[in-house]
DNA sequence: GTCTATACTGAGATAGAC
DNA sequence: GTCTATCTCAGTATAGAC
């Protein structure tokens, strides 16, 4: 038998990942890991602080993965800047790895942006690394006016977490996590070079 | 002094569009509205339900206006297929209208989607909708093989969710919602007629 | 028909014994 | 480190006043 901690750790990962981090109790959790309800709170202080361990486990070494790739692709290109395919597959590719391996955290990471306001959770573990890419997004696209760009990261940013969470109410093909990744790309490239409005600010 | 229903229904719209709905207690809505715990299951039944009327009273007028909007286009082009263009503004017109006269609206009907899990309430109200659209779609898009339109689709309406909530994570200008359904629209007709990939099916 | 008072169950959190 | 007991507050249900 292992330890209690990893025991609640894997109970409320597929828990929270099924049913949605506000939907699952602590109860449940500790039924599922066959633990006392007190240890959940001494090993890791709440409920919230227990997803913030999890995804702090789960998503870093993601993150990681994808700033590597970034970083690869911008050492390769020497100073010029990436398109847009190449920023996106550095953070997408990680994401379809890491689904592969482990299933039910991409759709954790999906709920986590899609069930909204744990804001604390997201800024700390996602926006060191969304700020890089947002970054190269902007040398990618230096024609773009600034208000058509950043509604266009809030746009991509709203398909991502959608699209991890995993399920679609159109039933769509399930079909292997890498190939949706790759229709995603392509989606979102496409709209990131769709010309831009003429109302606010012209293009250089 | 008006009905207490009204209190109740005026009372719950701010509060679940400013927090979203699980962190909303009843007892803070019935502080709020002035009126007893009680009369909110006696008008209602249940936290959930009074959800569900909101919805039915906000979103089901402009989904009518969608509906008409997406059907004048359609006779005028008199069994020609429609522009995404077309198809995506007869959905996005009527939000931007019914968000310059009601901006809590809008953000709750975001919030509706992206808090994830209620997917009754989802597909009483917007699916129907919904399909109308996507057929519409379909028929715009008649050479992109099933699964890429499906989950171009499913990128579609994490986009849009995700911008109805209103509160980017990087700051975007403030401005009207019109021109920032312009730019939806820019950024989602782009992505719906990027090429295909070869992987799977292949384009007509 | 409406509204009030009150009680019930289950949630997260905490204190203290062991 | 772990467990029991308990606290507060959530949503819900009902009995009864007007």
């Amino acid at each position: 038998m292992i330890h209690t901690k990893d025991k609640i750790i894997e109970a409320a990962e597929r828990l929270f990942a099924e049913q949605g981090y506000a939907s699952t109790s602590l109860r449940q959790i500790i039924a599922e890991a066959a633990v006392n309800l007190a240890s959940v709170h001494y090993h890791f202080g709440s409920k919230e602080r227990l997803l913030d361990d999890l995804v702090h486990r789960k998503a870093d070494p993601v993150n990681q993965a994808r700033l590597s790739l970034l970083d690869a692709s911008e050492s390769k290109a020497a100073g010029r800047p990436l398109s847009v395919e190449q920023i996106l597959n550095a953070f997408l590719l990680p994401t379809a790895k890491a689904a592969s391996a482990d299933p039910t955290f991409v759709r954790l990471m999906g709920r986590i942006h899609a069930e909204g306001l744990m804001p604390a959770i997201v800024q700390k573990h996602f926006l060191p690394t969304a700020q890089r890419f947002v970054s190269a997004l902007r040398r990618a696209l230096p024609d773009l006016p600034e208000a058509e760009f950043l509604w266009r990261v809030h746009f991509m940013m709203g398909a991502m977490s959608y699209t991890m969470c995993g399920t679609p109410i159109f039933p769509a093909a399930i079909e292997d996590f890498h190939s949706r990744m790759e229709k995603l790309v392509r989606f979102l490239s496409a709209g990131f070079r769709a010309p831009a409005g003429n109302g606010e600010e012209k293009p250089a």
